[in-house]
DNA sequence: CTTTGTGAAACACTTCACAGCA
DNA sequence: TGCTGTGAAGTGTTTCACAAAG
C-alpha cells in the first residue's frame, strides 16, 4: 500500500516481541554505560529479565545481527533495536491533563533519553494556564490541534480525569494522533488504525492483589495473622 | 497445601483472565451507577472494551453466574468478581519514594474506591519527612519493617529513582511485602513467590513509537509530510 | 427465541534442543 | 569448542459455533 523507503526486512514483528524490544534496549544501554563491548545472550537475557531463548527468538525477528561463538556487539544490537522500535530521531509529545500525574509525566527526564520530547502541556482549566511545569509552559486544551499540526505530533498522552478523557482522545485524533497513552481509568473508543495503550493503577494493584489472596489461600486476616506466626516460606 | 477456607471452585484461572478482571469490575460499577439492574455478555462487553465470546469465557473460569437468556445481574456479578480479585476488604498499601510520581500516586482517589489503602509513605531523604501528602505524613525509608509487621502489608509501591529500587524491594521483601508494583525503570530480581508488575512510561511510549513508524512506513519526517497532505484514511 | 457456557479449532507465544557457523 | 539462529514441540489464549437452559 505504502512505498517503503527502508530495507523491507523485518516485517510483522510479534506484538510480545515489541513489547520486550524497549526493555532489550534499557538493557543495553546499561551494559554500553558499564563498558561492556560484547554480550552474549545469556548475559543480556539476565539484564533484562528474561530467558536466553526468548531473547534470541525476539532477536532473530529483526535480523541476524549477532555472532555465533562470540555474541552480539553492545553498540551495533542497541543501534538496530532503537532503530527498528523508531528511536533514533525524538517523537514530539503532547500531554493533555496537567493535575498530579501529568506534572509528574512533564517532570520523567526518561522522556528525553528515550526519544521523547514534550512539546506541549494542555490543560482545560484556565487557573492552570501559563504555569510552568517543567520549564514548559501550561496552555488551553483548545490549542490542541494548532500544536499537533505545527509539531507534526503522532502520539499524544491523557492525564485528565475519566469523564473528560474519551473527548481529549475524540479531539486528538481528529486533529491527526495516531497513537495514545491513556493514564485515565476508562476505555477509549477510537477508530481503526489508532494506537491506544492503557496505563491503569488500580488495575495493576488489583491484579496484585489477586495474586496475594491465592498465595495465602484464605482470607486477609487469616493471611495477616498467618504471616506473623512465622517466615514465609518460598 | 495449605487448608482453604472459601469454596473450592475456580481454581487456576488463566493469567490473562485474571488481568481482565478488574476491567469488569470497573465496566460492572459504571453500569451499576448508570441504574441497570441486568446486562447481556454484549453490553458488558462493550463497556469493557472486549469481544463478547472473550467476557463469556473469562467469566465461565469463575463460574455460572449468568441466566441463560436474560444476561447477568449486575449487582451480583460485581460482588462475585470483587469477591475473586479480592477487593471486598481493604488492603494496606505502603508507597516508597515520594517524588513528582509519588505524589500522583498518594493523591491517586482509585485507591480507596477500589480496595486499597494508603497507610504509609516513605522516603529515604529527611528533607521530605513529616512533610504531608494527601493528608498522610511522609516517613523515613528505615520505619519500613515496623510499618509492614504492625499494619500486615502485603503490597508495596516502589515509585524511587532506578538505581535505588533493587535495594527497596529487596528491604520489602525482607519484611514481608509478597506482591510489588514497580514504576522504576529497571529489573527487579526477587525470590519465587514473590510478584511484580512493572509500569514503565517510556517502554509504553516506545511500542507506541514502534506502531507509528510502521504505519507511516517510512521516516518521521515522511510521515510528517504526508500527514498534512490529506486526511488519516482509516 | 434469546443468551449463556463450553468443547473444539485456530492462533499466538514460549521453550526445547540442536544444526550450523565462527 | 562456544554460542547463535531456528525448526519443532509444547503451552497458553482467542475465536468459533452451537448445545443446553431459561
Amino acid at each position: 500500500m505504502t512505498a517503503r523507503t527502508s530495507t523491507d526486512n523485518a516485517r510483522d514483528i510479534p506484538e510480545a516481541t515489541v513489547a520486550r524490544l524497549p526493555v532489550y534496549l534499557r538493557a543495553l544501554v546499561g551494559l554500553a554505560e558499564a563498558g561492556t563491548a560484547t554480550c552474549s545472550s545469556e548475559e543480556l537475557a539476565a539484564a533484562a529479565g528474561v530467558n536466553s531463548a526468548k531473547l534470541r527468538k525476539d532477536l532473530s525477528h529483526l535480523g541476524s545481527y549477532g555472532t555465533r561463538g562470540v555474541g552480539y556487539d553492545v553498540e551495533y544490537l542497541r543501534y538496530q533495536i532503537a532503530r527498528e522500535i523508531g528511536v533514533t530521531q525524538d517523537w514530539p509529545v503532547v500531554i493533555v491533563g496537567i493535575g498530579n500525574l501529568g506534572h509528574a509525566l512533564a517532570n520523567y527526564s526518561g522522556f528525553r533519553s528515550r526519544g521523547f520530547r514534550v512539546v506541549a502541556l494542555l490543560d482545560a482549566d484556565p487557573e492552570r494556564h501559563d504555569e510552568l511545569v517543567a520549564g514548559i509552559d501550561v496552555r488551553p486544551f483548545d490549542d490542541l490541534e494548532e500544536i499537533v499540526e505545527d509539531q507534526g505530533v503522532a502520539i499524544g498522552v491523557i492525564a485528565t480525569p475519566a469523564i473528560a478523557a474519551q473527548d481529549v482522545a475524540d479531539r486528538m485524533v481528529a486533529a491527526g494522533v495516531t497513537s495514545i497513552l491513556n493514564f485515565a481509568p476508562t476505555v477509549l473508543s477510537v477508530p481503526d488504525g489508532v494506537d491506544v495503550r492503557k496505563v491503569d493503577l488500580s488495575i495493576e494493584l488489583q491484579i496484585l492483589a489477586y495474586h496475594v489472596q491465592r498465595k495465602a489461600g484464605g482470607t486477609v486476616a487469616d493471611d495477616f495473622d498467618r504471616l506473623h506466626d512465622e517466615e514465609v516460606t518460598a
